[in-house]
RNA sequence: GCCGGGGUGGCGGAAUUGGCAGACGCAUCGGACUUAAAAUCCGAUGGGACUUUCGUGCCCGUGUCGGUUCGAGUCCGACCCCCGGCACCA
């Protein structure tokens, strides 16, 4: 056995073996699965730092498992679908298709040079027919249940991608891929009715304990639930009423006017014939000019306009003033508000511009508040005054009578509103998963029978780059019959949101190669839910919100008895250089395969799962590479630098000198660390660490003693392998076989520890006075108390603080520490 | 503004239940091996004062200020800073 470790050699070979003799095959057993998955990649073609990160996380947790005997599921595919394929084509003039199974085949390749235990025969690809296939037949069980549907509506306008963009995709008024301005466009969408699933989408967030509290924070914001009542405002001289959303009706008989949001429906009918219809008008057209971000920023400044219209308000039957402003938003709720400036700081400072009156409802407990003396809006907790029948209750009391007051009188229900809205999935693109509907001129919207399924993307088409979707020119594809009365009619050219690709593959995984339906529920059933995912915090919101959606859906169609894909989910940092995000653009990128060339995919793995705990950023340093190959080089050397002596041992070892206690002790310490880190706290970092400590512990009793004890030092040469092999498994694999063992290292066991291993005979006591360390001293672990306390007392330097002084308390922690208080 | 996460040596980071702060690694310094270098191995490494006592000793130290406690990186209160999300959502 050479010195020397040769990565390229070793890691090639273990890699063919692995695929050869199909070591990481998964098929259903009778005993417990263990589902590990990473956020499948965009088949961009070039592997990145924080693909090695998700997949190495991934590949230590599947390894781990698989050795503590469980039957794991562990795939990988492709989110093959996407508008880089078509930007390729147009500069570069290479069909989608070409481009994308290029580079699935090369990243492939790559993927297996990192050494990931995937079960290859499970790969899937959204763009292929038989995925996507089942993609369109979702897409229809969701139409027969009433939750795809089509409808006109203003949408996020990419002009640069030329594609309809989902609220989710828009940041800060930017497209998320391109960042240009978007604009709003109207358009016939398809939209998937995510909002029947809202209610459950946050309830169900008490059954994903693992899951990290932000990501549940941040979909518990996006859904945005608020508890409160739509009511009714009669208008003054019009059979019409305006029915207005607030979440504080206890507050109704302060609301002195009310505002419409510019594109409210009724505004056009009611001032038209009026005095101000002109001025009012003119308005509109003025804010519909403005942009989204000046329009509804938080520190836009407020406008608005009186229409001269009255309302009455339902409970105190006064007539209040209708303005039309920038701040009501026609998305959200009803278009409408009634305006309680007294206790809502909105209201308050658009009352106090535009001289509206103001009523105050709530009193505080310790001040009186008057409207003329008010500053700010008061928002907090009181007791209602003004009120009539409200008078002298708290808030609380107050929402719950004024609703039932409403109900009663017909005027107004309770009511529950969200921030959701319904999904958009139609994209003006070619290369996504065609929509499975046919428009026909007598029988209008068909959808396409599952017998004809796949929608086929036809593969002849052109890339003008010209921006309108090469399949909307597409004439053979178009032209087609209807389903229903067999005439011509013509196909939807819109494709689906890539994110619906994306929301059931994991289940795909289950039964790749099922050929009746998306998945076998049978198999879904075995392997489902995934125990534990991995991938990056972008995905927060949108791909784990979606899933989610389609996961229940499927629950409640019967497909499978989960109601949530994702039991355990662990969001890993990102990769940075010099504190930076890597981008090819500010050329900061550390290219994987540079460091796989140089160092090996064993080197590169443990540098990157070191590094950092996975939650957090991690900051690329090439020292820190250097270390982790250090750290394996002295792990090898361990092993070859002995090798003869470890081969030739036969029987169990025993233990004579405490140097053999020591490093047995360190053996199971290390065991149990290891074991705790992988399997419960999911931090690899420390994981590590334990394991270095233990190789370190080993060198030392090879320069320590004289003689060495073989059995033992085999044991502890065994264990280091065994615990190492998820995290380096091309050199442990071929340490392994050097021991002389047969079988894979990945297919052993995980080894135990013994708790009675770990105890001590000897510890240490710390001995405080009062409260700081003074000495410690070495004692037998079954002492008594009242030895010890009286043993710490002679310890030399803890005398000097005595001297002189009363012993008032002695507190004894068993097996620490001792501190005397003294005064 | 609201919500969430965080602030520990020169650096990445440990500290599992309130009990030795700084594990492990990097960097740096010293030593061994070598003709030399690389590699490797051994050792030192939070800051400070003390010099007749160089220590198994002393003082300070986990963003700031205060509190609880025999004892606080850890718990409580107030504040500062950094990162992420949301942001006129009635």
């Amino acid at each position: 056995m050479k010195e020397e470790y040769n990565f390229k050699e070793v890691e090639a070979q273990w890699q063919q073996y692995w695929e050869e003799e199909q070591v990481y095959k998964s098929e259903i057993q009778d005993k417990d699965e263990y589902y590990v998955l990473e956020m499948f990649p965009y088949p961009s073609g070039n592997l990145h730092m924080g693909h090695v990160r998700n997949y190495s996380l991934g590949d230590v947790f599947a390894r781990f498992r698989r050795m503590e005997g469980y039957n794991v599921l562990h795939p990988m595919g492709w989110d093959a679908f996407g508008l880089p394929a078509e930007n390729a084509a147009i500069e570069r003039d290479i069909h989608p298709n070409d481009w994308t199974w290029d580079n699935i085949e090369n990243m492939k390749e790559q993927f297996k040079m990192l050494g990931l235990s995937y079960d290859w025969e499970r790969e899937v690809a959204t763009c292929h027919p038989d995925y996507y296939r089942w993609t369109q037949w979702l897409f229809l069980q969701l139409y027969k249940e009433g939750l795809a549907y089509k409808e006109k509506s203003v949408v996020n306008w990419c002009p640069s991608c030329q594609t309809v963009l989902a609220n989710e995709q828009v940041i800060d008024e930017e497209c998320e891929r391109c960042d240009s301005q978007v604009i709003d466009k109207e358009l016939e969408q398809w939209f998937f009715k995510i909002t029947d699933y809202a209610e459950q989408l946050l309830d169900d967030h008490h059954l994903l304990e693992d899951w990290p509290q932000r990501v549940k924070t941040m979909q518990k914001n996006w859904i945005g639930r608020s508890e409160g009542a739509v009511i009714e405002f009669a208008i003054e001289g019009s059979d019409e009423a305006l029915e207005v959303f607030t979440t504080r009706p206890d507050t109704i008989y302060g609301a002195t006017y009310m505002v419409l949001a510019p594109e409210h429906p009724l505004v056009e009918e009611l001032v038209t014939g009026t005095d101000q219809e002109e001025e009012v008008k003119e308005f509109i057209a003025q804010i519909k000019e403005q942009d989204e971000e000046e329009r509804t920023g938080s520190d836009s400044e407020k406008v608005g306009i009186d229409t001269g219209i009255k309302a009455i308000n339902p409970v105190t039957e006064e007539e209040v003033p209708v303005m039309i402003a920038n701040y009501v938003l026609m998305d959200y709720g009803t278009g409408a508000i009634m305006a309680v400036p007294a206790h809502d700081e909105r209201d308050f400072d658009f009352a106090k511009k535009y001289d509206l009156p103001i009523r105050v409802v709530i009193q505080p407990e310790d001040e009186e508040l008057t409207a003329e003396q008010l500053e700010e809006a008061y928002t907090e907790d009181g007791v209602v005054v003004n009120s009539e029948i409200l008078n002298g209750l708290s808030v609380d009391e107050a929402f719950d009578k004024i609703i039932a007051y409403l109900e009663e009188e017909g005027l107004g229900q309770k009511e529950v509103n969200y921030k959701l809205r319904d999904w958009l999935i139609s994209r003006q693109r070619y290369w996504g998963t065609p929509i499975p509907i046919i428009y026909c001129d007598d029988c209008g919207i068909v959808e396409v029978p599952e017998s004809d399924l796949p929608v086929e993307l036809p593969t002849d088409v052109e890339f003008t780059g010209t921006g309108q979707s090469p399949l909307a020119k597409a004439e053979d594809f178009i032209k087609t019959t209807c389903p229903e009365c067999g005439q011509e009619a013509e196909r939807e050219v819109d494709t689906m949101d890539t994110f619906v690709d994306s929301s059931w593959y994991y289940l795909r995984y289950t039964s790749p190669d099922f050929t009746e339906s998306a998945f076998d529920s049978k198999r879904a059933n075995y392997w489902m839910n995934v125990d534990q995912y991995i991938g990056g915090i972008e995905h927060a919101i949108l791909h784990l919100l979606y899933s989610r959606f389609f996961m229940k859906f499927l629950h409640d169609q019967g497909y499978v008895d989960y109601k949530e894909p994702f039991g355990d989910l662990l969001t890993q940092g990102m990769v940075l250089l010099d504190g930076a995000k890597m981008s090819k653009s500010k050329g900061n990128i550390v290219d994987p395969l540079e460091i796989l060339d140089n160092y090996g995919a064993d080197v590169a793995r443990l540098f990157i799962l070191f590094a950092a705990p996975p939650e957090r950023d991690l900051d690329w340093s090439d020292e820190g590479v250097e270390g982790a190959e250090r750290f394996l080089n002295r792990v090898w050397r361990l092993v070859a630098q002995n090798i003869d002596q470890l081969k030739d041992v036969t029987g169990d070892f025993e233990i004579t000198t405490d140097a053999d206690k020591k490093l047995h002790r360190q053996l199971h310490v290390t065991i149990k660390d290891v074991t705790v880190d992988v399997g419960e706290r999911k931090q690899l970092n420390t994981a590590i660490s334990a394991i270095m400590e233990l190789v370190n512990s080993a060198y030392k009793y090879l320069n320590d003693v004289q003689e060495l004890n073989y059995q033992l030092l085999r044991a502890v040469v065994e264990k280091i392998i065994l615990v190492l092999a998820p995290f380096a498994p091309h050199m442990t694999e071929e340490l392994w076989s050097q021991l002389g063992f047969e079988d894979s290292v990945h297919q052993q066991s995980w080894p135990e520890y013994d708790e009675e291993a770990i105890k001590k005979d000897e510890i240490t006591i710390v001995i405080q006075v009062n409260g700081k360390v003074r000495d410690k001293v070495e004692v037998a672990a079954d002492i008594s108390e009242d030895k010890l306390k009286e043993l710490v007392k002679k310890q030399d330097n803890v005398q000097r603080y005595l001297e002189g002084k009363e012993v008032v308390k002695e507190i004894v922690v068993p097996q620490k520490l001792v501190n005397l208080v003294v005064k």
